[in-house]
DNA sequence: AGCACA
């Protein structure tokens, strides 16, 4: 009795607001199952594309008689529930809400994270993106850079729909072959949506662009010539001045902070920025004065110089297309010079707390902070290829322009990222006009209150640290681990 | 055509 009374109703579970439907089409939209379950009721959560042949769909009602209603309708039905002329079996979930496992890139919003795989930033012109884009609607800015994701774009669309009719379209599909250079072999696109919903951008340039702001300043340091001055080992070129110095840290067997560089750069002027950040496995850094005159100065005077006796933690020093730097004003590997320091306050209690957990203890005496190399790589904070939203990253408007919800858009300021093609560019060459994002490190405080390096009067301003400060560290040991990540 | 964690 039990068997055969059951027959057909083998497969029916009991009654809940959640349906599951399969035999889809591939990749229905939600817009199709909305359309094909809405008559029934009121639809609060929809999961499309489920299963490995994206041919299944759970949707669920807000009251547990309209799912009810649905199902006797076709069960009793003649014509079966239809999208694209397939036939559609609808039964009750065995759940009773949909869980939403959308990902933070899966949130519809009106700014696009594009990855464009297998190229390299300069194969593929901000027209080019524009181009493919504005296809779809009005394209209000472009912001792009390059990450070890690969190239990537924000692309800033006036809203949700028409940002995701983009990516309906255009994810997992290719730029056209002709819009690429020939040496470009596959370029796939990977779309997501951005947390984003306005991006700032500084200036139109090769990297960025503002289509509702065509008053906007065209970065000038990128105009005076064709920048594409890759720093060498001990490169340098002829850049055009500038008020920000890029240093680049070679035998860095020391640990240099900010605060190191900071006492260092500061012998010439007051320095108001400064970011550290890996590039090719090197540790380099920005630093930025008020103007040309002190950036030149300290260049002049610490060029070539070591931070350490002994060749440790050498400086090249070459000028850097930036301007202005736009920088968390307290991390581990930035800080802005120009806002007040909240963290003072907290200075007062273990300056231990929050560093590097890797470090030894202070060692006593002399220098606290170099112990060991403090490893900048450890920044597993913000896995690149991440798309996910962080919220600890939600940073000030005014600071961190276009880092706010999804990756934090290690910009191409560095100068060797960028490659020749960019010429189709209208408007400027090798701007940069988004900031620096570093990991969201807890504040660094000045945390060498003795032991930091000592100015060395009459000589270069170069410190020189105490014997102590070059601890249990053989000259040549290894170099910093784990520092080859952005590229 | 058969129940969702990427």
């Amino acid at each position: 009795m039990s068997t055969s009374s059951q027959h057909q109703f083998r497969y029916t579970q009991t009654p809940s607001k959640v349906l599951h439907l399969r035999n889809l089409p591939w990749e229905c939209s939600e817009e199709e199952l909305r359309e094909l379950c809405k008559p029934f009721g009121k639809i609060v959560n929809t999961k499309c594309n489920v299963g490995a042949n994206r041919n299944q769909a759970f949707v669920e009602f807000v009251d547990l008689n309209q799912a009810i209603s649905m199902v006797s309708y076709y069960a009793s039905s003649s014509e079966p529930a239809m999208v694209r002329g397939k036939t559609v079996y609808i039964q009750y979930s065995n759940r009773h809400e949909i869980v939403n496992n959308k990902s933070p890139g899966d949130i519809p919003g009106n700014v696009l994270l594009v990855t464009i795989e297998g190229v390299e930033a300069g194969d593929v012109s901000i027209d080019v993106i524009h181009l493919v884009f504005s296809a779809f609607g009005f394209v209000h800015k472009i912001a792009t850079f390059e990450k070890t994701a690969g190239f990537q774009a924000l692309i800033q669309f006036t809203d949700a729909e028409t940002a995701s009719a983009a990516r309906d379209a255009l994810d997992g599909r290719s730029i056209p072959r002709y819009l690429l250079p020939a040496h470009v072999g596959s370029c796939n696109l990977r779309i997501s949506y951005s947390a984003h919903k306005d991006l700032n951008i500084k200036f139109q340039s090769n990297r960025s662009r503002d289509y509702t702001n065509p008053m906007l300043p065209v970065n000038y340091t990128a105009i005076e010539g064709t920048v594409q001055t890759a720093i060498g080992p001990d490169g340098k070129r002829k850049e055009p001045e500038s008020n920000v110095l890029l240093a680049s840290i070679e035998n860095m067997q020391y640990a240099v902070t900010v605060d190191v560089l900071h006492t260092v750069f500061s012998a010439f002027g007051t320095v108001q920025k400064i970011a550290i950040f890996e590039k090719n496995g090197q540790t380099q850094a920005l630093i930025q004065y008020p103007d040309v005159i002190t950036a030149a100065a300290a260049r002049e005077a610490l060029e070539g110089h070591c931070i350490y006796d002994g060749g440790y933690c050498k400086l090249h020093l070459s000028y850097s297309r930036h301007t202005d730097l736009n920088v968390k004003a307290f991390s581990d590997k930035s800080r802005d010079y120009t806002v007040p320091d909240p963290s003072l306050l907290a200075a007062q209690g273990p300056v231990t707390a929050w560093q590097n957990p890797q470090a030894a203890p202070m060692y006593p005496g002399s220098a606290p902070g170099y112990h060991t190399q403090v490893p900048g790589g450890q920044v597993p904070s913000w896995d690149p290829s991440l798309q996910a939203v962080r919220p600890s990253y939600i940073s000030a408007p005014g600071t961190f322009p276009v880092q706010t919800g999804t990756v934090p858009p290690m910009p191409s300021y560095a100068p060797a990222a960028s490659s020749p093609h960019a010429q189709s560019s209208p408007i400027g060459h090798n701007a940069n006009p988004m900031g620096i994002s570093q990991s969201g490190v807890p504040p660094n405080v000045n945390l060498q209150p003795s032991g930091a390096p000592l100015s060395v009067p009459g000589s270069s301003p170069l410190m020189q640290t105490s014997q102590a400060a070059q601890p249990n560290a053989r000259p040549g040991a290894a170099s910093p681990p784990g520092q080859h990540y952005y590229a």
